[in-house]
DNA sequence: ATAGGCATGTAAGCAGTTACATGATTTA
DNA sequence: TAAATCATGTAACTGCTTACATGCCTAT
C-alpha cells in the first residue's frame, strides 16, 4: 500500500484519465515517484471500488472516450492518515550506479556512454522542471509564489525534482570525463 | 533480477557475510540501492547456488561464526554482461514527497516535524560519506585519485551520494521553512 | 498505408515486504 | 536482568513487472 497516496496526491492537479496519469508519472510527478502503466488502471480500479476516487465518463470528438477520476472525501481522509503516520525511508534503486561502483573490474566504454545518455535525460527533465515552475508560480516571483500562493506542495515538489535532476547531470558528467580521462591514460600506457 | 548486480558490486569492496551487507546496504551503498535485510541472506543463496559468489565459514571468538562471500569469475561474467545492457531507469519512490505534494490539503504539522528529521538523517549520512571519500582516498587530493587511483567506481558512487544527501538536506529545510512561514501567516489571520 | 498517439485493460510470474523465529554474546 | 549487537534464516503475503491483447483516430 504505497502508490495509492502517489495517485491520490497526483490528482489533486486535477481530475485525470489512467492514460494522462500514466503521462503523469512519466514526467511530472516522477522525479519522485516511479510507477509502470500498468500499475495505474490497476490502481485507480482499486481506489474506486474502495470509493477513494470517483470516475465519470468524458466524451470526446475525434478521440476515444475517457474515464477521468477525482479524489473524493474518503480519499482526502486517507491521505490525512497516510500523512500523519511517520514516513517510509526514501526508496532508490539505481541500475547505473550499480555499474559505475563495479566500472573498475568491466569494460568502461559502455558504461561511459551510459552516463552520457543519462546526463541528457537529466537536463532535458530539469528544462521540463524549471517550465514547470514558470507555469505554476504564474506572474509572482518565487519568494512571493512560495509565501502567498494557493497550492505551493506541487512547486516544493518540483523544486525537489530541479535539484535532483541538476545532481544527476553534473554527476553522470563528471563521472563520464573522469572515466574517459582513465581509458586515454591506460591505452597510451599499453602503446 | 536486479538486486543481484548490487550484492555483486558491493561484495567487490571486499568480502563479506549476509550480516555485514545489511551493514553495507544500510549506509555504504544506500545511495544508490535500498534493500532490506531478508532480501540480503536470500539473494546470496541464490548466487551461491548459481557459482556466482563462493562462501567460507570463518570462526570467530566471542562471537557467532559467520559465512563470507565472495564474487567468483561465473560473478565477474555476470556483472560485465549486466554492464553491458541498457540501463533500466533510475527507480524512486519518496513517501515524503508524496506527502509534500499533497500538503495543502493537509495538516502541515507532521508534514514539517518529518522534513526536518529526515534533513537531519541526510546531513548524518552525508558526514559519513564525506569520511568516507577521505578514507578511500587515503593520502591523495581528489583530483589525483580520480586520475591515478587504483578503484574510482566506489569514490564515484560515493560522490554521487555526497550530492543526493546535501539536496536532499536543503530541500527538506528549504521547504520546512516554507511551510512554517506560511503555517504562522495563516494563525495570524485567523487571529 | 503505416506509424504514432490516445485509451484501457488482463494474466502469469517474479521480486520485495512484513512478520515470525532462534540463539549467542556484550554492554549498561 | 534487560537491551543491544551479532548472526541467520523461513513463510505468507502483497506489490510490481513483463508480456499480451484490443481498437479508434490523426497525421504523414
Amino acid at each position: 500500500m504505497a502508490l495509492r497516496h502517489a495517485v491520490l496526491a497526483a490528482l489533486l492537479d486535477g481530475e485525470s484519465s489512467g492514460y494522462q496519469l500514466t503521462k503523469i508519472f512519466d514526467v511530472g510527478v516522477s522525479n519522485f515517484w516511479y510507477a509502470a502503466p500498468q500499475q495505474l488502471y490497476a490502481e485507480l480500479a482499486k481506489l474506486e471500488s474502495e470509493g477513494l476516487v470517483a470516475g465519470h465518463v468524458v466524451v470526446q470528438q475525434g478521440r476515444p472516450n475517457k474515464r477521468v477520476f477525482t479524489v473524493t472525501e474518503a480519499g482526502i481522509g486517507e491521505l490525512a492518515a497516510f500523512a500523519a503516520a511517520p514516513p517510509k525511508p526514501l526508496l532508490i534503486r539505481d541500475d547505473l550506479a550499480v555499474r559505475v561502483h563495479a566500472v573498475d573490474l568491466l569494460e568502461p566504454a559502455p558504461v561511459i556512454a551510459q552516463l552520457r545518455e543519462r546526463a541528457e535525460e537529466a537536463a532535458a527533465k530539469l528544462a521540463l522542471f524549471e517550465k514547470m515552475l514558470v507555469h505554476l508560480r504564474g506572474d509572482l516571483d518565487e519568494e512571493s509564489f512560495l509565501r502567498h500562493g494557493e497550492r505551493v506542495g506541487p512547486y516544493l515538489t518540483c523544486l525537489g525534482g530541479c535539484r535532483l535532476e541538476r545532481e544527476i547531470r553534473d554527476w553522470c558528467l563528471q563521472s563520464a570525463r573522469t572515466l574517459r580521462e582513465r581509458a586515454a591514460h591506460t591505452r597510451r600506457e599499453l602503446s
